[in-house]
DNA sequence: GTCCATTTGTCCGTATGTATA
DNA sequence: GTATACATACGGACAAATGGA
């Protein structure tokens, strides 16, 4: 896997790279997700990082945590269609929109300073 | 406040305790909410628990935080759900996609010029 | 029942990144 | 440029739940 993008944070791309996994198959339905400490080691990141990739996938549905045995993959789990909410669509593209806003004013300035050379 | 009851971590406590707050009108819709930093001396916690809390309250749609601005209890128009159509949100984004493409144009031609140097 | 290894949950302190003013 | 504020990450520590020896 990844984690050099760049373009977004760690643990959204560890997230990202989980939820992909599960779609795929490698993590199947009620199957057991590996442990914090081996997520970590393997995407050299640090615990925390992990446990945030891994509540994202809690926040839709994705993972149940079990204290003590284990973050498991939800036998309903359905990747295609994380039930998002309207409101939940629209912040995102708000933020896209904000996102997308800030980097063009970037690309100004780069094709300024590129035209007075 | 207290944040010794010791039954629940003291971040759902701290949660608590600011929803609370803000259920007396200790902070009113729309009001600023002290800063993270300030949160922690003042409950003697990390900025992590702080951090912790405002998340419950987040996810609730209690308050929302500002980058470089502050937390903020939400008002009611920020609560309510804006009546947006799924039409607008999907024409939304395809202008998003039409000003990504540009935008990757643009950078493009700047890495063009860039190697040229 | 006790001990112990494993695993998630939480907290701390610090550091850096990024947005705002 | 400086200051403030939130966001994220790191590494370490301990608590709590689980299950097996």
């Amino acid at each position: 896997m990844r984690l050099d993008d760049d373009s977004r944070p760690p643990y959204q791309q560890l997230a990202d790279s989980l939820r992909d996994g599960i779609g795929r198959g490698e993590f199947p339905p009620g199957s057991q997700l590996p442990s914090i400490a081996e997520l970590a080691e393997r995407h050299q990141v640090a615990k925390g990082t992990v446990q945030a990739a891994l509540r994202v996938l809690r926040d839709s549905g994705l993972v149940v945590a079990r204290h003590g045995k284990g973050v498991f993959v939800r036998t309903d789990a359905n990747v295609e269609e994380p039930e998002v909410s309207l409101s939940a669509v629209v912040r995102q593209v708000q933020d896209l929109t904000e996102h997308l806003r800030r980097l063009t004013e970037r690309v100004e300035e780069l094709e300024q300073a590129s035209r007075r050379q």
